[in-house]
DNA sequence: TTGTACGCGTTATCAG
DNA sequence: CTGATAACGCGTACAA
């Protein structure tokens, strides 16, 4: 069914339907003609071809590592709140870490098209930063710093050396760290170079072998915290890069060394909220995702819609929860 | 940058350069001409252009209710598996549980336009099946029954039975229920009613006001059981119609009634995996997820490439988990 | 107010 | 093997 169909049974051009569909001059019974045809034949106009011709799509494309994070989800939930206010839909794209599909559905993305794309990062490689560069609709970038692009990001060294503060204060005498890929910048780099740094400002300093690290999954969590304590029997605390990390550190305890349950705490980083119902809450570090989210989102469009003369990078904060001070409630 | 300003540069035309690009007969030295050409240029074909013309797209769209779930990531996991091998990609859209905004991107994955459609099924409205019997490219319907039309579907009532009839054998007295609206036929009113026969089965009954229905969310999970314990004081076990209203439960449990924690049992569904690490794992549901994943997305490439004759339903087989037995190992 | 005609960037056809 | 040229479905000057 196409708009020339459409005209011919309204015995009308096609372009009076068009004016129809976008609001423009159509006779009243025309219009009515038309309203009828259109009722009865379910006819919807065909987007793409639309597209094609108006060069704007009001939709946008968000590239995500996985989706099976809360982590995750509260970012694209703050997108979608915003994109949906502004009448822009959103499409996504999961890629399972891999940064080839996430060049690929980059790519996709930009000549499909869509008006603007947000990539939610974890590693940037040099293909990741070229294809920023030079890409021809506007992208923005959460979850990692990236200078001279369009980035909405988290305080993760200051939130992980305020964790390494403290820890380094709390008594604990043998400290171990699993933290995830130096490659990421934010989560590997950012917290663990942090954590040590607040450490060091206490006068702490990790011994060797109780560094570890673990991929972005709990199942990865709980083997390395199964070998940290397996090797060492007077391990004190962990910290984990993530709540997903320090939950599978949490089963390694329950499940293979329960009887040093009580001696062993466990820290993360990200407020995940699952966990803390289930655990009453570890220490742990709450970043705007959220917040982060929609910031994106209104400088995507922002720069959709108004064009863009420099390029803005954002920091967001952060608060650490359920300390000591707070736990002693229960 | 065009296929015409590439032809015109490589003094070609724009049907040789169409032909280099989808492998057709072309000289060696055009070849080379244009390749050097787009080379230089960094040239990408318009897929939309393309899509209109060739009329597919190699792209399918899955809907879905949210993101931060164990469930839906479970399965669009086995979709994108099945996908990608056979060189689809997948765009996915989230509609917050909101029937209107299914709709929505079902329309616009229709004409945007995708090769096909996979809808993550909870409430179907009278407007869902008549938008599916009439739509013009193929769907496939996961986690909700639909005769008529293509689905795949968990055993969620054999499920609940089953699970009725363990809580019922268990010696437990005093049941109470947290289900879902009964709008959503799988896992309202399928859970339910199974549930309930599984108890009838062993000749229990649950008395009037210990029924209970959630959202799909934990804090909801959370509200419902807190209300039970505060207005019951001898409750023996809450059976929850997701792992998720579960994990609400327990803490509504250690947060606001921890000297009941050791009388009172949780059970859900879904076997979710996060839970399970943390707590030990709760008796629960392991629905093939996964598997209705895949089953779907390889039904649906079957019917884009082949067509479809007539309409396929196919049903998913289910098994509980950490009954008492495999719970004393702890 | 209306309709004709053209262009968006491709691919497919067909005559050379 | 090659290159015009006609679609694909729509929006929009422009002329009527």
């Amino acid at each position: 069914m196409t708009i020339k169909e459409i005209a011919r049974l309204a015995g009308v051009s096609s372009a009076a339907v068009s004016r129809y569909l976008n609001g423009g001059y159509v006779s009243e019974e025309k219009k009515e003609k038309i309203r009828e045809i259109i009722e009865k034949t379910g006819y919807r106009p065909s987007i793409q071809a639309r597209n094609l011709r108006t060069r704007q799509t009001r939709l946008v494309g968000v590239v995500v590592p996985k989706i099976s994070s809360e982590t995750i989800s509260r970012v694209t939930d703050g997108i979608g709140k915003i994109l949906q206010e502004k009448g822009y839909q959103m499409l996504l794209a999961t890629t399972d870490n891999n940064p080839e599909k996430e060049l690929e559905y980059m790519e996709l993305f930009e000549n499909y098209p869509v008006d603007g794309v947000i990539l939610i990062a974890t590693i940037l490689t040099r293909k990741h930063r070229k294809h920023i560069r030079e890409t021809k609709i506007p992208i923005v970038v959460i979850g990692q710093h990236l200078e001279g692009e369009n980035c909405v990001y988290h305080d993760d060294y200051g939130a992980a050396k305020e964790m390494g503060i403290y820890v380094g204060k709390s008594g604990k005498q043998k400290i171990a760290y699993i933290g995830v890929t130096r490659e990421d910048k934010a989560v590997g780099t950012g917290r663990e170079d942090g954590f040590l740094s607040g450490l060091a400002k206490c006068g702490m300093k990790m011994k060797d072998g109780l560094r570890k690290e673990a991929k972005f999954t709990m199942e990865s969590g709980y083997e390395k915290a199964f070998e940290l304590l397996r090797d060492n029997s007077d391990i004190d605390i962990i910290s984990c890069a993530t709540d997903t990390i320090a939950a599978g550190a949490l089963e390694a305890i329950q499940k293979d060394f329960p009887e040093r349950k009580g001696s062993i705490q466990i820290t993360g980083f990200g407020d995940n909220q699952f966990l803390k119902a289930v655990t009453g809450g570890i220490p742990t570090v709450h970043f705007g995702y959220k917040t982060s989210g929609v910031k994106g989102a209104e400088l995507l469009i922002d720069i959709i819609e108004n064009g863009q003369d420099i390029s803005v990078q954002m920091k967001l904060g952060y608060e650490i929860k359920n300390l000591q001070s707070e736990k002693k409630r229960e």
